[in-house]
DNA sequence: TCACCAATCCGAAACGTTTCGGGAAATCTT
DNA sequence: AAGATTTCCCGAAACGTTTCGGATTGGTGA
């Protein structure tokens, strides 16, 4: 592999120049900067991170600590996750480290690590859980990173999230506004922040309509469309109290939810309504939900860019810049609510 | 972070000595090796990787490229390739970098840049296409690698591998014996070259049972359960010719394939036999199928184990070891397969 | 007593990059 | 025409590790 010193040979330039010419510092004429590009592309040259990173502190690599037992919990998401974080880290040069722990050994011990190997320049950190520890940890040892999500209200560090409480606030609320006073959340784990959330705007959308929360019922589940199911199950066996309304986590559970209602020979939106939030995973479109899925809407997809510019900006200084962004979803009614 | 130096200074060694103690060196006391080990393990050290890939040569970081429409295209044996080999890697002390091209551009581009980078001691391929280009770039790079699959007979590469011919053949067989003649495999691209080793293990099938070919016939399509529903769609409309024996590439094809005949009012197997082969992925497990799905299985989570230990052999000096391992999966008959 | 050997240790150089502190020449000010 | 400024350049040091070649012991056999 070519180094800065064959460069610099090849050109008669000292090694300081040809490094300072690639990185585009002010002090080398454009002519010489022309000259550098073109041998460097000629000879093949790419900077040694190693070397890049020793020296600088910069070596453009991201990573992401991912426990084995979670990605069976959300794969889609996960999946989703992986996807499209590392295609935009690698748009903006960057490269993504996917670390997976397997089960039984601690991510924040991974994350302690990690930071010590002297390659990483920051973290990504999905699915924070409320006063997060690896957040902890990597704030504690100053080391930048970003979020989907977030696990306070007022956060000190960049992150990308959905408004989750407007988002169950939302369904909720329209719900309610049809009549229905037994409704039930079906939603992802009780340790996942979204979910706390989404269940606390739940909560407030029946404190504004001024109706009793305790005919509301909150499900935390893994979020498969098994899992839905089996809620449904667990719901409409118990007797009497049977909601007339479920909300859906994402879209995952709504298939579970359609196919256990029509086994029961329910039907949507006469017997029950459903509405939804969704993801926009790619592997359940909602448009081939029959009757057509109430739902807010927030792709996923969307995350991915904003969370990898977070970090990006957060990496490079001297500002330092901390991103902060909420986008609150719309709701669209589609068929399958209606009034009690 | 806790350094060599820093080490030294607190063990009244020198930073060579230190550096021999934690590697393990001979010309180093049981006694200081202790000692050394000891105080690393108090002040929390953790070799610098960037310092030792630059000086050593070794990082223990290994690379997977994957195009994102490849993972779009089988995203179930993807993640568990990501998961299962991120996770074997750790447990031998090692990274995984998990690199995703987005749509355009070129693998074997990536696989050059991210070599020139001087952080990645080797590479990991997964379903490799007939003379693979990314094969080729690193065999003529000297770059190590161990592939999942090969792309000839006989590689002079570390690899595991399914026999596909004869489990295309094992499959084939056991229909044909069956008395079935007009069989239809559907499995995975047409680009990869487990789907042609299988084809071909069908074909040689035919041969041996004396059987025109011709009344075979082989469908390639993503490995989704939705493609598999199509290609049944396809062989059923088109008049008289229906096949009466279906053999499916894995088994989310199989549950596409369970749906379709059943929206046909078709049974099985007293309308049409089916068999599949079963790679053991999680989310649709063999025994969830009724009837029960005669088959062919060996476990993706099988693979990930031998691959990772190829090629952490295969990057120790001095023997470089190229293990070649190839598994032959056992037909177990069940209720979907009967006379014809 | 002296050379010799094994067992431990150490200094210094090197990997490829960035960056600090200057320095030479050309151009501008007065 | 002399000083000030701008423009472009360079040598050397440093990042943290590994490794080469030797150095220092204490003990052994001649």
């Amino acid at each position: 592999m070519a180094t800065l010193k064959d460069l610099s040979k090849h050109l008669d330039l000292s090694v300081t120049q040809v490094s300072r010419a690639l990185n585009d510092h002010a002090d080398v004429s454009e002519d010489t900067k022309k000259r550098v590009t073109k041998a460097a592309r000629e000879l093949g040259y790419t900077a040694n991170i190693s070397a890049r990173k020793l020296k600088s502190g910069r070596s453009g690599i991201v990573a992401m600590v991912v426990a084995a037992e979670e990605e069976r919990e959300m794969p889609d998401v996960l999946l989703a996750g992986v996807i499209g974080l590392s295609a935009e880290l690698s748009k903006r040069g960057m490269q993504f480290v996917l670390h997976v722990t397997t089960d039984g050994d601690d991510p924040v011990a991974t994350h302690r690590k990690l930071c010590g190997s002297g390659l990483i320049d920051g973290f990504l950190i999905v699915n924070p859980a409320p006063n997060d520890a690896r957040i902890g940890l990597l704030r504690s040892l100053g080391v930048p990173f970003a979020v989907h999500g977030r696990d306070a209200d007022q956060p000190d560090y960049p992150y990308f999230d959905v408004d989750n409480h407007a988002l169950g606030f939302k369904l909720t609320e329209h719900l309610l506004s049809l009549g229905h006073r037994r409704i039930a959340l079906i939603d992802g784990p009780a340790h996942a922040v979204f979910a706390i959330r989404r269940a606390a705007g739940f909560q407030a959308a029946y404190a504004v309509a001024g109706v009793e929360p305790a005919q509301g019922r909150v499900l935390n589940v893994e979020m498969t469309a098994q899992k839905g199911e089996e809620a449904v199950a667990t719901l409409f066996e118990v007797g009497g109290d049977r909601p007339t309304a479920l909300i859906a986590g994402n879209t995952m559970i709504a298939t579970g939810i359609y196919t256990a209602l029509a086994k029961r020979g329910l039907s949507i939106p006469d017997d029950v309504s459903v509405v939804a939030h969704d993801d926009g995973l790619p592997r359940v479109p909602i448009q081939d939900f029959r009757p057509s899925l109430t739902a807010t809407t927030s792709p996923l997809a969307d995350a991915w860019g904003p969370i990898a510019d977070a970090l990006a900006t957060r990496l490079t200084p001297p500002d330092r810049e901390c991103r902060q962004v909420i986008v609150t979803p719309e709701l669209s009614v589609r068929a399958s609510s209606a009034t009690c």
